[in-house]
DNA sequence: ATACATTTGTTCATTAATGAACAAATGTGC
DNA sequence: GCACATTTGTTCATTAATGAACAAATGTAT
């Protein structure tokens, strides 16, 4: 890929977590962000129809790279498997913390929710085991909203605990309920 | 000018400052300029004509911006002279830093010796006052010195002072000697 | 509702960046 | 010294970015 066609995109999804972290979406213009993005107007519009899409293309690269995160960690206990996730939402604190922050939290958490789900539909089993006999969406429902949850407030509160103990103490919350 | 240039010229500049912190100016090829600032091998050549030049420039600049300052900072005394100076040394402190530490060295320092020697002539005078009677030559070597030293020293101990106190003792220092 | 300003989305000619290809020059190991 | 690899500096056709201009749509104040 030409590395201008990268560039330029690198620069408008800067400008929008950055704008994002200072106003509420909706206030956000084209021009806010070739401003910020310093990114000719015009530009914008050989990349993304509208701001709606760039952002949609934003969050769906992210939730792309956790997807393949997951995919390469399957078959590891969930101990294991979450660390690369909780490294990956380290290194790109700047797009989730903004993502989870009250102005911009709508568009992502219901994507972040709706990938989780998708996720972990195969994980729960109430044929047998630990969740025999319960209701599958309600497990589902319970698993997903717990996770994002906890992500939630790492991300929000700074990440005071590192990746690793993250992934250990999410990871055992995780065998307990599957 | 065109945001094109700008940005490809601001990357270019970039990365010859990273590179510069790591390693001799000698052994820093185009290519590395190339990788580092994600421009392309022959787009550096529309630029400048080779690494040189784009060092030179580099440094040219960041002494325009010492002359300006200099010429809007001119019948003030010392004290409040120095301020905006100090001020400017932090901002560009990742430039000053690697351009003043070891392996840029000789570049810039030269050049920058240069340009105090050129700025304080106008402030000599052997005809009267305090260096009535010494050797100008002697008087301007022996305050460029000092005035290059403390920078250094400041720049490479991580500006533990506050560009304000910098700029109040240097003032005093100055005064005394002028 | 009306006037007015801002923002949007598109067009288009111009300019800059790209990367490949190449020969020449410059290291580097043996 | 010689082979060999790396780096340099240049060319060129192709592609992306630019900014100006514009009409249409969307706010905003009165």
């Amino acid at each position: 890929m030409d590395r201008r066609i990268l560039k330029t995109q690198e620069a408008l999804k800067r400008a929008v977590i950055g704008l994002m972290a200072e106003k509420n979406f909706d206030d956000i213009t084209i021009q806010d962000i070739s401003d910020r993005a310093n990114v000719s107007r015009g530009t914008i519009y050989l990349h993304y129809v509208d701001k709606f899409d760039l952002l949609d293309k934003l969050i769906e690269e992210h939730i792309n790279e956790l997807r393949e995160i997951c995919e390469s960690a399957d078959e590891m206990d969930y101990k294991d498997a979450n660390l690369p996730w909780f490294e990956y939402l380290e290194r790109n604190y700047l797009f989730f913390s903004t993502m989870l922050a009250s102005k911009g939290a709508p568009y992502f958490r219901n994507r972040f929710v709706e990938f989780l789900i998708e996720e972990f539909k195969d994980e729960v089993d109430t044929t047998k085991g630990i969740n025999h006999g319960l209701n599958e969406d309600v497990v589902l429902q319970f698993i997903v909203t717990s996770y994002v949850g906890v992500v939630e407030w790492w991300i929000t509160n700074g990440m005071l605990l590192p990746p690793h103990v993250m992934a250990e103490q999410v990871g055992l919350l995780l065998e307990r309920n599957l």
